[in-house]
DNA sequence: TTATTATGACCGACCGGTCGGTCAAAAACA
DNA sequence: TGTTTTTGACCGACCGGTCGGTCATAATAA
């Protein structure tokens, strides 16, 4: 009955991951479905075989980027490191996946116009905020063992959700200025001096005492 | 000789105006010059007649926007306000322009596709930095004066820049992650949450002791 | 043959940009 | 003052080209 025993989840991937480096190249609107045609390396036509529509195929790109990220990010959940290394090495990493490759924000800026001009089409991928959520995910980790540690403040957890979210938008934010402009200012050293402030913010003050600012959410 | 005499300037900033409306509805590059003629009211050929091309427009439409920004920003230079009100000041407001106008982003989304596509285009309007210098500078005024009133260490000087462009950086990065979700999380309490923290790191400690974090830069 | 997959020629809609021409105001003249 | 001339602002029909999407056909396997 099935003549060519096709894998389309897998072709699907394999189609998603080409069109992810295309647009990641021109951005998604100027990129045209025959140029992820030939990225592909297979017809245009085959592209409709596997997604309706050129939206359908930025959001199964997006969730292979996340994968991607995914994959290289959740080594570090389990790790023995302690958490102040993995905090780290955790944002050495995206660091350092920003410069090697700092047009993959285009896919991010693409599908975040899509959502905007159209919000019921978050939904479609559980909501925009699945993109962010793995790396939400292991900070918070991170930031519970700390605090299990005794390195943390322990006021630390129950900010953990706001914590994460501040400094997932930081990256981000940090990593839009920078690809607008890479000769404006040195991305690690911004990133880092972010994360050494963070860091000093949450640990436990060496004399013992309370460090501030993790104190609880004030509202004004 | 001359018919009617057209103050060119001013017209330019009316058309970059419209315009500058227009792309905050659906985005750049999902809006037609038509689109931008009827909103000005004007024909589609008068646009051609200030401006050189669709890029030029979206150059001009983030001036003038950026233009609107300092105008609303810089009476927060020299109030008498304390600085810790003025920086909460200062964020209030950003945060209200964000929550009145989210869309406005689509325009700051659109010139940064253009820029990392074409690198050249930045110095075209002296450098994407530009975008955000008016409130980096604005902030910088605002840690000094904090410094000279004693409110906040010393060495918060010496990384004064550092810490108004990770200032705007987050801001523009949760300001993302808002439009992209809105229903995730209240964006003046992840503003507020950030900035409280931040402040609790620059101030002087209360027991006169030194705030920890803002020693200075650390290089990995 | 039959069912499934692949394809690229094709389509209609649309877009950025152009261009010849219209029009009204100002200058020049009487 | 009235009339003619000049000139730049303004316009929208039009053009070359592109794009997302379709579909009739070919290829392939059962």
């Amino acid at each position: 009955m099935t003549p060519k025993i096709i894998n389309r989840e897998e072709k699907s991937r394999e189609i998603a991951l080409a069109a992810l480096t295309v647009f990641a190249e021109h951005g998604f609107e100027s990129t045209s479905m025959s140029q992820v045609a030939e990225a592909a390396g297979i017809g245009k036509g085959t592209i409709y075989e596997y997604f309706h529509s050129k939206t359908d195929l930025i959001i199964a790109a997006t969730a292979a980027w996340v994968q991607n990220i995914e994959e290289g990010i959740t080594p570090l959940l389990d790790s023995d490191m302690d958490p102040l290394t993995r905090l780290r090495t955790l944002f050495a990493a995206s660091t350092k996946a920003f410069l090697d490759d700092p047009k993959v924000i285009l896919v991010f800026l693409g599908i975040s116009q899509l959502v905007i001009k159209d919000p019921a089409l978050g939904q479609r991928f559980g909501g925009a905020e699945v993109i962010s959520a793995p790396i939400r995910k292991v900070i918070c980790s991170i930031l519970a063992d700390g605090v299990a540690a005794g390195l943390f403040h322990v006021h630390v957890l129950e900010n953990s959700e706001s914590i994460a979210r501040n400094l997932v938008a930081f990256v981000d934010g940090i990593g839009l200025h920078y690809v607008t402009n890479p000769h404006a200012f040195d991305l690690a050293e911004q990133i880092n001096f972010y994360l050494e402030q963070l860091i000093a913010t949450l640990s436990v003050a060496p004399n013992g005492d309370r460090s501030p600012g993790v104190r609880g959410k004030r509202n004004r």
